[in-house]
DNA sequence: CGGCACAGGGAAAGGGCTTTCCTCTGACGT
DNA sequence: ACGTCAGAGGAAAGCCCTTTCCCTGTGCCG
């Protein structure tokens, strides 16, 4: 690989004009030595050492984000969002999948704090597990005291700024949906217990439920894992314990999905037999059969205030600010049969 | 931020202790400096700076990936089987994304070299566009030429290694499962004109026509975006140009379930009407409705097999591998309601 | 014509880390 | 008791770049 000493050395100046030719600088340097300059760079095939210029640098211009998993349409979104927002403001992204793992995620905190980023988005749903937010907790505030910057979404009790998804707002307002339509026999195909996530929904739902009159027994919630085949195990022993069920209520579309799927080869038919709803909103959502009844969160939106909220250091933090969430109306949830 | 410096400061040892008791050098250090130095790292909450490392060590540890979109299901298999590889054999991979513009590839090439990356990747169809091609090929080159190595997925005529998704030979088993069924008006639609993978899938579609004693007339292929809304667009320019096609054949599932979508909208149901063929089977391609009859590409392998290549100093090269296609049978395929 | 300002360029000091090469002990052998 | 050697730790030379500070020479003003 050509140096910056080797393109000084073939153009006949020194390292610094090169740099500042190289680099823009306001300092005017004659168009003779430019040419030279440039000329050399071409021929070597010169390409500045990203490394070297950011320890020479003061300011930093990388900033890393922590999600579950990018190719989930979830956070391919809110990734959407951040990149747009970052390349306005002229900043790389690193990103790094956790797959829901806690451990991960502390390697990831340790390893973009060593990649000297400017700021820290963690995505995702946080886990109940005290031990692990206390870690993470400090490791945060350890990059929060050296300068960095840290944004969360959707995790509480976390140091930094915060976005957060109306998760509890979003779970009354499907389950207001199902219980107004006059389903009694309702199962709740739930996302994994340790997640923050989960139970915020789960809240929702409950609130509903206690606005009609209803509960949602324990033994009407399944837990599993948060995709597709989550959903399917989960809706298969659902409908094990009790065949009457009139709704599942799904806390993703992914869940969602797995439901119809179960459903189908049950002979079952949505909504006619089962409704069937999601939360999320991604967008296979409307091309399913029948298209899915769920709650949309702006993810896009979401994930540009995250970065926004983490960029600007002007206003005093930390900030929190919410994500409201909206009923999408599709085809997969209707009255039971025998209302 | 504190510095290994400070480190040593606080321990009161020198830097080249503190360094080679945190990266666990083979020297032997005696325990009360490496107490005394642990000690200092927790309480000064000490993380290397990766750059400084980098610039220091010789050895390259990271290496690039530039795909379309990760959030593509299609490049996130070829991701994850590239990650899996990555992480076996203790390498970082950066992940970027081009959105398909030329541009952007050639732009990554350049900030993939200048952090020093072992090794690039290049993921997606190929461009039939020579100035560009040429200019990638040019830059390649030049990062080869000082030590890089470079593997790509399905690009022809590129410097460094390759894995060759069987495109043609994918084409040729779907075309050839349709035509057998004895179809004869069939429309396709395909991704846009200018990737390579379009051709290639194109042309096993013609040699299985031409087997068949059929042909695939121009008018009877829409091109559209390589998506859900091109597909949708597509099969509406075909169905009201010709409304008597029986089959339907997308060049990857995305434009299928468009073709789907549409076809409900107008009434039409798969496949007694119309039959709809996808390709790359994607994980949702068998929660559609009905599920997609599709091509499956071993796409986890073959992201593997790309880093896999690139990793591997010890054979030389360039080297050339095929993944072959498979047909995947499900329910949206069907013979011609009149045959 | 002396003095000054300024344009144009270079020298060199970092920036944080790794690693080679030394130095210094103390133990061991004879 | 002396030479040797292994063991333990440090000094310092890089790695590649940016940027401040300084020097030279020219043009211009008074």
């Amino acid at each position: 690989m050509a140096t910056l000493a080797d393109v000084a050395r073939r153009a006949g100046v020194s390292a610094a004009t090169v740099s500042r030719i190289v680099n823009g600088s306001p300092k005017i340097v004659s168009d003779e030595l430019r040419d030279r300059v440039l000329r050399a760079v071409r021929e070597l095939r010169y390409v500045p050492n990203a490394h070297a210029q950011l320890l020479a640098r003061s300011h930093r211009t990388t900033v890393g984000v922590i999600v579950h998993d990018v190719s989930d349409p979830y956070f391919a979104e809110i990734t959407r969002g951040l990149q747009r927002v970052a390349s306005e403001r002229g900043r790389l992204v690193i990103i790094c999948n956790s797959y829901r793992d806690p451990d991960r995620e502390l390697e990831y905190v340790e390893l973009l704090r060593a990649q000297q980023v400017e700021a820290i988005i963690l995505a995702g749903s946080g886990y109940h597990d005290h031990a692990f937010t206390k870690e993470l907790n400090a490791k945060l505030s350890a990059y929060l005291a050296t300068g960095g910057r840290v944004s969360v979404v959707g995790r509480h009790k976390l140091a930094g700024d915060a976005v957060m998804p109306a998760n509890e707002q979003g779970g009354y307002l499907i389950g207001s949906a199902v219980f107004a339509l006059g389903h009694r026999h309702v199962g709740v195909v739930a996302s994994p217990k340790l997640l923050t996530t989960t139970t915020d929904r789960l809240a929702g739902l409950r609130r509903a439920a206690r606005e009609h009159h209803r509960t949602l027994p324990s033994r009407r919630i399944e837990y599993a894992t948060f995709d597709r085949d989550g959903g399917a195990a989960g809706t298969e022993a659902l409908l094990s314990a009790d065949p009457r069920l009139t709704a599942i209520v799904a806390l993703n579309d992914s869940m969602a999905i797995g439901a119809l799927a179960v459903l189908r080869a049950r002979g079952l038919t949505v909504p006619a037999d089962v409704s069937v709803v999601g939360f999320d909103d991604m967008p296979i959502a409307r091309d399913v059969t029948p298209p899915l009844t769920t709650i949309r969160l702006p993810l896009v939106e979401i994930g540009a205030r995250a970065i926004g909220l983490a960029l600007d250091t002007a206003r005093p933090r930390p900030r929190v600010e919410e994500a409201a969430a909206t009923l999408v109306e599709r085809e997969s949830l209707a009255p039971p049969r025998e209302a």
